[in-house]
RNA sequence: GCGUCCGUGGCGGAAUUGGUAGACGCGCCAGAUUUAGGAUCUGGUAUCGAGAGAUGCGGGAGUUCGAAUCUCCCCGGACGCACCA
């Protein structure tokens, strides 16, 4: 009888043995066999969104990775936790339930089970018994508890950390911290210079108000992206920079609403500074850095020119203070609050257009505008505070309401935005930085201004004279001119300097002070469909809120057949959200004769996956979010050990999960600063897609190349592009076909062998046959073709197989720890190839192979090792280890160069000296040639490698 | 526009610290086996050249005994941000 690969069998088999003898369960502090001295290693795949498409082969990449990394970590003895769940909440399995006119529930349940399923066909090592979905009511009751500790807790500014808010009502109430006139909190030992009360003496609604005004989980009037067509709010961070929707491509307006946000801001600093505490791709870190977008400057009052409104200030935020003696005008964002104040009468048809304009403008038009800017003249006139001159304020719309005050001090000489609207407008002009010289050279030259001829002060004199005319603003850092006044110059000073005096300045006399700023907004936490994490929260019938009880908890989302949000092409039509259909027994609650409507909004997507990698820890446990125990065990000292995703989270998810994380570890619910201690990005797997004559995309696999280079689809010519994998460019492969033809144990090869896991690289079904036939081949190096015999001899290997089995177990290992697969694989390649000449495998060679192969192709090794005689799954053998002494080869080639060049190679003893490796260079005719006639400066020997003779 | 990363055979990619460029795989060529096809096996495969040899890592300069690797400029591509005061 032939015994032939036969991965499909092989590999159902092995799928059940793992399942039935629970192979890869991970073991707790507590459970009967736990060893407490087994190092953890907590491997994490990106929580994943099942959809209904199903999986493509670019999804299960870092999937095929981190199980590679948690078999090899079995195999090393470390004690592994690799789990997988499902996000199953939010817009897109809403959006594709009515599409399909089904219930979520049934869909996302069909979703999830498919995805399982082809997870399970990839051989994957999860502990299957901790799967979590967000959707089940045991675990989104926790994403309330979390959402109710956010509720129930604010930010500390002393203590730079989030405490229960009832120890800000004790120092409340006892007098320690005090209220101010527009209620925020002021410590009692700061209050000079502003009017504040006891909170004692408050209304109970003020009360309300100043806690409220706290917690890190408020409701607030906010302008919000209201997309009609999805019928909810959304993120900020869910809108494309071009004003759309990034799930549906939907017009995103701009309008006031009462939300739930997160006070995410609080934590700005912290997200910041604990980047550098993790191990993490410097690209993501960037985007996470500009994301919070951290910028230190000076807030500055400028008095209005007006004697009825002397007492109301402009505020302005700026980065640069240096710079304020050259502000010769102001502008406010048109939505700025103080623009009906101050209009002149003659002016209030004009602003009233523009503002009018601006409102309905779309955030696309405003971008396709940027070159163009447009303004209207208030008709006030404020004061500069360090010079008192008269500086006219306008209002356009290239100032953002969004960022610092929504009102700027316009510096047209440094500041390239400011230059172009002085140029347009006709604004005055003060340069107050000097520019160094090669700026002033360089930019004197582009605009045509008379040559210096290297003359510094006629350079100087001319850009002072004429600083429209350079037709750029210098907005880099320089030296202080034109800054002065009666009592602070900074004439002379460079711009650190001066920005320092002049701040200093400001706070002295009441005008201004220091100020750290951030892009961070805080984090909108509302949406209007149905499909999410109900609120736990009751408003009573004064307008007063109410948590709901823990022990209420988790409150359950209603069934409802109707599901669907109130959807419209009108941007004015109020938002209404679905749960405000549920029938009134869920809506009203009645507590202690107390009448109260639950809250109608739902929680965001993000909410279930922010915190799911503390939950598979303890996945099963009522009582606690996660057992404190197991908690610091498996987040030990660096939380999650290897984290693998793609970079389309590197602002949303992570900076949402870690802004959770650090509130929950202020509370003490987890032990560790950080959730993820190593992070990875994979690459993508990009496809070739096809698109028609309309430029339409046509099924990549309908085309047909009929030569090379001319590709078809029903013999019309296509035009070939090149894509990420997926729907939307009609060229996915799936993982069901590669199975079928090819075994799973060849896809997961196929996947590692592509390049490198960062990289993004094209799939190429066609190269499959390549690692397919690999794993064919060292099939046959144990059974003959022929016959069953196995071909695995019991005496020593011989010396070459064993120094090069040695070699490659230290290359593979190597590889592994660094998590290059690829090369791992080509090095078990080239030891298979080496060993295909061999009559028998002696069975150290035979063992050793099929271990280092076992994470990459599981089931055919474990077949392997079972038609060896052994008994038990390899996952927990140990890991093979080399014997450096047998790494060295009895001879060596040594290059030999002559100045730089290669010119022969030399074969030595491996612990040859220079002198013997010379001789023998200089022995080689070849060599000796390129040498004749020159003398030897120098010779360079690189140990065990190179000889480079230096003769000239 | 700003920021980050990347350009190596026909293709995917190797080259861990500045030290033999092209490992390994696909494809292709030749041979073996086979009725044929497929599968398998053996050998070859950067470019120019008959050859010795010369040239080659997007292009150009530089540092160095020596550069795919370090520095500068230019060209091309990917990703991120985008009037952020």
């Amino acid at each position: 009888m032939l015994k032939k690969y036969d991965f499909v069998s092989i590999e159902e088999k092995w799928q059940q043995h793992w399942r039935d003898n629970d192979t890869f369960r991970a073991l707790d502090p507590g459970d009967a066999d736990f060893d407490p001295k087994q190092k953890k290693f907590y491997v994490l795949d990106m929580f994943p969104y099942p959809s209904g498409a199903g999986l493509h082969v670019g999804h299960p990449l870092g999937y095929i990775a981190t199980d590679i990394v948690a078999r090899y970590k079995r195999m090393t003895g470390h004690n592994v936790l690799h789990p997988m769940g499902f996000d199953a909440f939010g817009l897109p399995a809403e959006q594709y339930a009515i599409e399909h006119g089904v219930h979520p529930r049934i869909t996302t349940q069909n979703n999830v089970d498919n995805m399982r399923r082809q997870l399970k066909g990839l051989g994957l090592s999860y502990d299957w018994k901790r799967e979590i979905s967000t959707i089940s009511a045991d675990y989104y009751q926790w994403t309330q508890w979390i959402f109710l500790q956010l509720f129930g807790s604010y930010y500390c500014a002393r203590e730079q950390r989030a405490l229960p808010i009832e120890t800000l009502v004790t120092h409340l109430e006892s007098g320690k911290l005090v209220v101010d006139d527009e209620l925020q909190i002021v410590d009692a030992a700061a209050t000079e210079g502003c009017t504040t009360m006891p909170y004692a003496q408050l209304s109970s609604a003020d009360k309300e108000a100043v806690i409220d005004h706290q917690r890190l989980a408020y409701l607030a009037n906010v302008p919000v992206n209201w997309c009609p067509a999805l019928g909810t709010v959304l993120a900020n961070e869910e809108v494309t920079a071009d004003g759309r929707s990034e799930r549906g491509n939907h017009p995103v307006f701009k309008r006031p609403l009462k939300q739930w946000m997160l006070r995410i801001t609080r934590y700005a600093e912290r997200l910041l500074d604990d980047l550098d505490q993790v191990d993490w791709p410097e690209p993501i870190k960037l985007m996470q850095r500009n994301w919070v977008g951290r910028s230190e400057g000076a807030m500055v009052d400028f008095a209005l020119d007006d004697t009825k409104h002397s007492e109301t200030p402009i505020r302005v935020y700026t980065t640069r203070p240096d710079t304020l003696f050259g502000a010769t005008y102001m502008v406010l964002a048109p939505e700025h609050e103080l623009v009906d104040m101050l209009t002149t009468p003659e002016q209030k048809d004009a602003i009233e257009t523009y503002r009018r304009q601006a409102a309905t403008k779309s955030e696309i038009d405003r971008q396709a505008d940027v070159k163009i800017k447009s303004g209207v003249f208030t008709g006030a006139y404020a004061r500069n505070p360090v010079n008192g001159q008269k500086v006219p304020i306008w209002i356009a719309d290239y100032v953002l309401m969004g960022y610092g005050t929504g009102a700027i001090m316009a510096v047209p000489g440094h500041d390239q935005r400011d230059f172009e609207f002085a140029l347009q407008f006709e604004l005055p002009m003060i340069p107050v930085v000097m520019p160094d010289d090669a700026w002033l050279e360089e930019q004197a030259h582009a605009a045509g201004r008379p040559d210096a001829k290297g003359d510094k002060e006629k350079l100087h004199a001319d850009y002072l004279a004429n600083t429209r005319e350079y037709g750029v603003a210098f907005s880099g850092e320089g030296v202080g001119v034109n800054s002065n006044n009666d009592e602070v110059s900074f004439d002379g000073k460079t711009t650190p300097e001066a920005k320092e005096v002049i701040t200093t300045w400001l706070v002295k006399k009441r005008l201004g002070r220091f100020q750290v700023q951030y892009k961070l907004r805080d984090w909108l936490f509302s949406r209007q469909r149905y499909w999410g994490e109900p609120f736990p929260v009751l408003h009573a019938e004064d307008g007063t809120l109410r948590a709901v009880d823990n022990n209420e908890l988790p409150v359950e989302l209603p069934p409802m057949d109707d599901f669907s949000p109130p959807t419209s092409d009108d941007p004015a039509i109020p938002p209404k959200p679905s749960l405000s259909r549920a029938t009134e027994d869920w809506r009203v609650v009645n507590i202690e004769g107390e009448r109260y409507e639950r809250e109608l909004n739902t929680m965001p997507q993000w909410a279930g996956s922010c915190w799911y990698y503390l939950r598979f820890i303890d996945p099963r446990n009522s009582e606690r979010m996660v057992d404190a125990e197991k908690e610091r065990y498996w987040m030990g000292e660096t939380g999650v050990d290897l984290y693998v995703g793609g970079a389309e989270h590197a602002v949303l998810h992570l900076l949402y999960a870690r802004f959770w994380h650090k509130v929950l570890f202020d509370l003490g619910h987890v032990s560790t600063r950080e959730p993820f201690g190593r992070l990875f990005n994979q690459g993508y797997i990009l496809a070739y897609a096809y698109t028609d004559e309309r430029g339409a995309y046509i099924p990549a696999e309908e085309v047909v190349e009929k030569e090379p280079g001319l590709f078809c689809h029903q013999d019309k010519p296509v035009e070939r592009s090149f894509g990420k994998m997926g729907k939307s460019l009609k060229n996915a492969v799936t993982p069901d076909t590669m199975f079928t033809e090819y075994g799973c144990d060849t896809l997961r090869l196929y996947e590692m062998y592509m390049g490198p896991l960062e990289v993004s690289k094209p799939w190429n079904t066609r190269d499959i046959v390549g690692v397919h036939r690999f794993l064919r081949r060292i099939w046959r190096n144990f059974y003959q073709e022929e016959g069953e015999a196995l071909l695995v001899s019991e005496g020593p290997a011989d010396k070459d197989t064993k120094r090069l089995l040695h070699k490659t177990i230290k290359r593979v290992t190597d590889d592994l720890e660094r998590m290059r697969f690829n090369t791992a694989l080509a090095a078990m390649i080239e030891l298979n190839n080496a060993l295909v000449s061999l009559e028998t495998l002696p069975r150290e060679v035979a063992e050793t192979l099929v271990l280092m192969l076992a994470p990459f192709a599981p089931h055919i090794s474990e077949e392997l090792w079972q038609a060896m005689g052994h008994q038990q799954s390899l996952s927990c053998e140990p890991w093979p280890s080399y014997d450096e002494a047998l790494l060295v080869d009895d001879q060596i080639e040594i290059v030999v160069q002559v100045k730089g060049k290669t010119r022969g190679r030399v074969h030595v003893a491996p612990d040859a000296d220079q002198e013997t490796i010379h001789a023998a260079a200089m022995a080689d005719a070849k060599i000796a040639k390129h040498i004749e006639g020159k003398s030897i400066k120098k010779v360079i020997y690189v140990p065990g490698r190179l000889l480079n003779i230096v003769a000239v």
